[in-house]
DNA sequence: TATATTGTTCTCTATCAAAGAACAATATAG
DNA sequence: CTATATTGTTCTTTGATAGAGAACAATATA
């Protein structure tokens, strides 16, 4: 007899990625394992469940209320079990996380080394990438995100606020008058950030009003350590979170420009379907990740804060 | 992965036959196989659900949570596939049965060999014995019941009337006059069914009175078909079923006595645990079943008719 | 029209589950 | 109270089978 749950597990997985081939990736089997998992499926049901040519796939009447059923059961699965288990046990699995690049280049390895060093049967994989993933299409577990998001599909966790200034190398500004008003920057060589949504920078100025620029942008990239890099290197001024550029502050190869000014602050957040049912080992990861990341002030700030004070 | 499905499908087994080695039994496995299911899901799981010594099973608070949990799971599979599968198809899987002895080995054989030719993939596992199974606890999908019942815990589908008759051989009464009421059935050699739970031989009277007389049996036997044979051999007289006796009776090698005497009736049913999902090929069998002895007038009563007329 | 990508099919292999015997533990019978 | 039968576990051997990987067929896309 052959395993109903994982041929249930597979069909779902094939439809919500859209393919056989890209479920297969996510399963980490070969593709001819999955398509043998779903025509088994269908002979054993007698019935076709997607509609497939090379390259479409088409759910069939039958194959929507299977899809619906199967995603109860599976959910009804974990549920039993992690009931069986009660609090204490049973997380383990593979994690599956999409992350923003340099955040999660700069701060996810500790965390998630501890986290696994806490659950040993905890395997995980990660996506890093400053596009934003489709959790459900893309089969991830759940998502870091640094966005002021209104995103509705997904439920959202806060981390942490995420707190941005405008920097630059003291180099930089051998033979440069340093900014008063932000209007100064668009005299400099501002280097911008592409992967934004607004290319302006926007700020309340110390009397609480709002304001915003849209900098030259001498140069354009989609990756925030290359920027920082760059301006360490003296190339510009930048504006960025401070995750990224709290070492190069407290070393003093990057100074804060505009100080009394605040720059648009982003949240952190996890993202993860709206499912009625969480994985034990997500909401562990979830857990851990909140308290890992102090939300009133994440490391960074306060590390930030000591170097300022001497 | 383990087969988590026939995990939960092993463990509840296990429970309801109340020990492993019934439920390997039960499930044409070895007992090491059950064994070791169970203890892989408890491993699983990191819990125990049942406390075993090697002589009694206990469900422990986790187990009994996990039971019924599993049974849920178990049944909406078999729902979602057979909504699925659509009325047509995925009749199969192995049919566990018990009946009465006589009438089973009577009537039951062709029955069934119709039914398994209409659906190739379904096999038979048939236990005949006058002993009332437990349906859950031997892990049987439906028994055949002749009696006439009020158990609560089962549902209950009629079959057809059962009716019953006085008969001996002629032979038997060379030297005898034949009875000409009830009463006179005392007088002679009766052979009696010690297998049903009253004692007497009930009636109801040419003019509507009901009546029984408590025959002093000259044999006492649990076999009807023992009986049969006796009573064409001219052992005597047997209050026994029609099904039983139709075929000795067209031949003229029993006579009917008694014949504007009402015998207690009984009714044949199928009876099969109340669950609230019914897998396909129970739900086949039965309807199946009902069709083969038509209820009004099962085959036999026809033959006696005819064989009457002539 | 050429190319890339998709799903299927095939064979080979490694894995894992079941069988079956041997064993340990515990009711039951005499 | 001892002998016996029955139960659950453990171990090794064996067989089935699921997955890998390549080759193929079909279909979008450039």
């Amino acid at each position: 007899m052959s395993d109903k749950l994982l041929e249930m597990e597979t069909f779902v997985r094939v439809v919500e990625a859209g393919s056989i081939s890209a479920a297969a990736e996510q399963m980490s089997v070969a593709k001819s394992a999955v398509s043998k998992r779903l025509s088994d499926l269908e002979a054993r049901l007698g019935v076709q469940l997607l509609a497939r040519t090379t390259r479409r796939l088409n759910l069939t009447d039958s194959g929507r209320a299977f899809l619906a059923q199967s995603k109860e059961i599976l959910a009804a699965v974990d549920i039993a079990e992690s009931t069986a288990t009660g609090s204490r046990g049973l997380i383990q699995g593979k994690l599956r996380i999409t992350s923003p690049l340099t955040f999660g280049l700069m701060h996810l390895n500790p965390a998630i080394r501890e986290f696994m060093r806490l659950h040993p049967d905890v395997r995980v994989d990660i996506d890093f990438s400053d596009h934003q993933r489709d959790l459900v299409h893309g089969g991830y577990d759940l998502g870091l995100r640094i966005a002021n998001l209104g995103d509705s599909q997904l439920a959202a966790r806060p981390l942490t606020q995420i707190r941005r200034a405008i920097v630059a190398s003291p180099s930089y500004f051998k033979d440069k008058a340093l900014p008063k008003t932000p209007k100064d920057l668009l005299e400099l060589d501002c280097l911008h950030y592409s992967g934004a949504s607004d290319s302006r920078w926007v700020y309340i100025s110390p009397n609480g009003q709002k304001g915003a620029i849209e900098p030259i942008a001498r140069i354009n990239a989609n990756n925030g350590a290359f920027l920082r890099d760059m301006a360490i290197a003296g190339g510009g001024v930048i504006n960025q979170p401070t995750f990224n550029i709290y070492q190069a502050i407290c070393s003093g190869e990057l100074i804060t420009l505009l100080d009394d000014y605040c720059w648009q602050e982003l949240t952190a957040c996890i993202v993860y379907p709206k499912t009625h049912y969480l994985p034990l080992r997500v909401r562990a990861f979830i857990d851990f990740l909140t308290e890992y990341f102090d939300r009133d002030e994440p490391y960074w700030e306060r590390e930030i804060a000591q170097a300022v004070k001497q």
